[in-house]
DNA sequence: AACTATTTATAAGA
DNA sequence: TTCTTATAAATAGTT
């Protein structure tokens, strides 16, 4: 679709690689955008590049891509490392499970990866077939790990909002004091009006989901 | 790129909806892969039809896509399932967050949000400002939720392991008395060796995370 | 599923 | 990056 009809093989030209990846990175996400639109899909692609910048678009996005690196929400950051775990994971897949086999089978002093298979094979017939428990073992901490990352984030939180109400009360005591004052004296102090209006704007402006 | 320029906006008609569908979907994946190829990307693509059809593509892919949808292998299920779980919450995620927000507002006593808000973008500046807690709470117990069913999925994996070893050993026990009176006479018993054991090695050999 | 007239995407060059 | 342009690809409507 150029010049020069180019085979799809890795790029070996380093900027014309770089190139060609903005380009085609570009495209694909237009694509994706296109499709979810036309006809009612949910989208969700994931681009990395070789020098470890993250490109995204999903269907729930509002904003266009505009080609710079995603800068998200703390929440979409942590999802947005989860997915990119999961598509590190699924390309990690058959190289784990190809190394757990062969531990496995030799832990359990089987010749060949072959005569265990066979002897799976033949027991684990419901499907739970190509699941390792290696691969359990890791997802299991793999959540593990998440949990306790999101748990003391969760407190960590908590413990600022406390902290900000009780602020917030020794505001309104001071509030209530300068009420009285008013009520006494002069009229002033009406600063401080209302700066966190634009957060009220960001939260509001959902989309709903198809 | 047709007989005619096509609006990008949802396809009324059924039947042609789900014919561009099926052209654009082949046609993204395809895009995907030679993006991943060419410019040594990695890259995630995840498509859910109206229909609720799933279909995939991620650079550790190795068969090429024939149209079908996915019949993947248990993990990547799970895995796919996940990430698909990402893609809806992302959707969701503004929606929640209002809810949240509005739910916090109300059992803490404020009017607003707006008031609530003001408060927390004065406390929070540290970017955890558009976390709500509620979102963690609800992350925490997805996670809580995917540990205990990898746990009862390993657990199950392992009963079937156990039982399969014990069985293959009564038949290398059967094979050896066989051997054994081909030989003629004989000793015998070496049964129950340890299946525990080897389930022991299992779990050790973990792979490490790159 | 094929076909093909057109529209798009993009490789190379500036 | 960005623009331009020749050419390769994708695909909308049709059969």
């Amino acid at each position: 679709m150029g010049r020069k009809k180019l085979e799809i093989k890795r790029i070996e030209e380093n900027s014309s690689r770089q190139v060609t990846f903005c380009k085609r990175r570009n495209g694909l996400i237009e694509k994706a955008r296109q499709l979810s639109v036309l006809c009612d899909a949910s989208v969700g692609l994931l681009v990395v590049s070789a020098s470890d910048k993250l490109y995204s678009f999903s269907s729930g996005d509002r904003k266009e891509n505009d080609g710079t690196p995603d800068m998200v929400g703390y929440e979409e950051q942590i999802l947005i490392k989860d997915w990119r775990r999961t598509l590190i994971d699924m390309e990690k897949k058959h190289a784990d499970d190809l190394n757990a086999l062969d531990l496995l089978s030799k832990s359990l002093n089987y010749s060949s990866h072959h005569e265990l298979l066979e002897l799976v094979e033949s027991k684990l017939v419901e499907s739970i077939v190509d699941v390792s428990v290696d691969s359990l073992v890791e997802l299991e901490d793999h959540l593990e790990t998440a949990l306790s990352v999101t748990r003391a984030r969760k407190a960590e939180l908590m413990l600022k909002l406390v902290e900000s109400l009780k602020e917030k009360e020794e505001n309104q005591v001071l509030a209530s004091q300068i009420e009285k004052k008013k009520l006494e004296g002069g009229e002033a102090d009406n600063i401080e009006m209302s700066s966190g209006q634009n957060l009220q704007h960001q939260t509001s402006c959902n989309s709903p989901a198809a």
